[in-house]
DNA sequence: TACACAAGTTTATCATTAATAAACTTAAAT
DNA sequence: ATTTAAGTTTATTAATGATAAACTTGTGTA
């Protein structure tokens, strides 16, 4: 169950972080976005205001950005950077040798998070343009090269919130999935043939923590007519991002010799399972 | 009117925020902390966990700061720094040269907010240890520098949510108030003596945007003691606030000269009146 | 200066919804 | 293996959020 004045709030709150203009944003404009009456929307942002999440210029009554939301901008907790950055060389090499669109994928419970992309440089793009793959986990390479290194308890915890079909090649079978899952985990890297989007072909391989625990993915999207006519083309994407996953699990076996180490905080490496 | 589950679900991401914990923080430690019975907060807690502003740990069920929040903290629309960074060399001279803590605060519609504070260098300290004055404008130097040179109509919506009795010597009589905000308007500079803690006094001074508004104020705190017993001290303070507040206020007038204003967008004007 | 319109605010009422308690599940500790 | 504690789900009820309508404020136009 869900509290649906929370769903509203929360949506809202997006709202003002997506489309925020100079001046802010006017009770009309929220309304009128996200279907909300206006006695109703006035009352929720009373209250989001009185908490200080946003405020009200004023003069002009618009609705502004307030003071904690920005707090929470200054607050190193927040800051995950640590991992992206360490990873953006070795996505990047992938994305400058393949020409493909490049994704780091990380996770918050059952949820597919998208950490880093870079996009496809061909004329012909395979564009995600999403950075939250809702719902996704089943049916994407980085979904499925992570989920393919959990335990079953996970698994099936995963399982059970992502089974949305996307396409026709969408597996939604779960006795299908898990043997899919456990011909990933044997072979080192996961497939998505179309089935998150048509005729987009991925391939994805997983990144691991210290303890071996599968807690990110670095995944390359291609056209598929490419795959189909050159056999050859799969193989250098499959290699470019192997190498990349590898390298980027060192990340959590950090070395004494690299300097930066004392930068690297224990909160940092939060993707653990 | 506020809406009582927005109120609370505010308050927890609050909770969260302010302590969050390395493993996340467990549904017993929010009802604890916060006084919730365990069935509605986990009710409350599974939608926001639904709108990715927290997520919970497969195996612990621990809950942890979501995507959502922490994308925000890198969105360039929150950045806010431009002003306090050019006010802090300011702020840092009065602190130095005073010993005593200061405080530059702006303001969000009716609500007081600190951007930064000093600590007092002296054994015997005023430490306020807020970053919220909240309905403090007219108990506060700074409140009532910056109110004073407010119009009638602003001076009034926020002195109607800004009643609140801290001490016996806070004001709360609108006409006193009025009286005493023409004063510090033709004087320069506000005096708080004990209206906001007892034993503290403040002096304040107004920061104007090149539209000469009231966009923000400086202030410096001292032991009442100090005051009464050297009466030069009061001066001393008095001068370097005010020449720092002076100094600031030139962020709104950006000359050509200094190579920085490119840098300065307009969105970081946001706090004209 | 007056008028009309649009946007925002407040109020009281009603129907929906969020809070509750109790039963249930899961996992850890003895 | 048993107990306990934490988390989850459910059905019920009382409280609360949504509503419409009246009201206020401000702006732009005549």
């Amino acid at each position: 169950m869900s509290v649906k004045s929370i769903e509203k709030t929360l949506s809202t709150l997006d709202f003002f972080i997506s489309n925020m203009k100079p001046g802010g944003l006017a009770l009309k404009d929220v309304c009128a976005s996200l279907g909300f009456k206006k006695s109703a929307a006035h009352h929720m942002l009373a209250t989001v205001c009185q908490k200080g999440y946003l405020y009200q210029d004023l003069k002009t009554k618009k609705y502004l950005i307030g003071s904690k939301i920005k707090k929470m901008s200054k607050l190193a907790i927040l800051d995950d950077s640590g991992f992206s950055d360490f990873a953006f060389d070795q996505i990047k090499k992938v994305n400058d040798e393949t020409g493909e669109a490049v994704h780091l994928a990380g996770f918050e419970g059952t949820r597919l998070i998208t950490l880093t992309m870079l996009e496809s440089k061909h004329p012909v793009r395979v564009d995600h343009g999403f950075l939250n793959k809702d719902h996704a986990f089943h049916a994407t390479a980085s979904g499925k090269a992570i989920l393919a290194h959990m335990n079953l308890a996970n698994q099936e915890k995963i399982l059970k919130k992502n089974r949305v079909k996307f396409t026709e090649f969408t597996i939604t079978d779960k006795v299908t999935l898990l043997k899919e899952l456990s011909a990933i985990k044997k072979n080192g890297y996961a497939i998505d043939d179309e089935e998150f989007q048509e005729g987009v072909y991925c391939v994805g391989c997983p990144v691991f923590n210290e303890y071996h625990e599968p807690v990110a993915s670095v995944s390359c999207s291609s056209p598929k007519y490419k795959i189909v006519r050159d056999k050859k083309y799969l193989d250098k994407i499959k290699s470019f991002t192997q190498q990349a996953a590898f390298e980027i699990s060192k990340y959590y076996k950090p070395k004494k010799t690299i300097k930066t180490i004392k930068t690297i905080k224990k909160g940092e490496r939060k993707y653990a399972a």
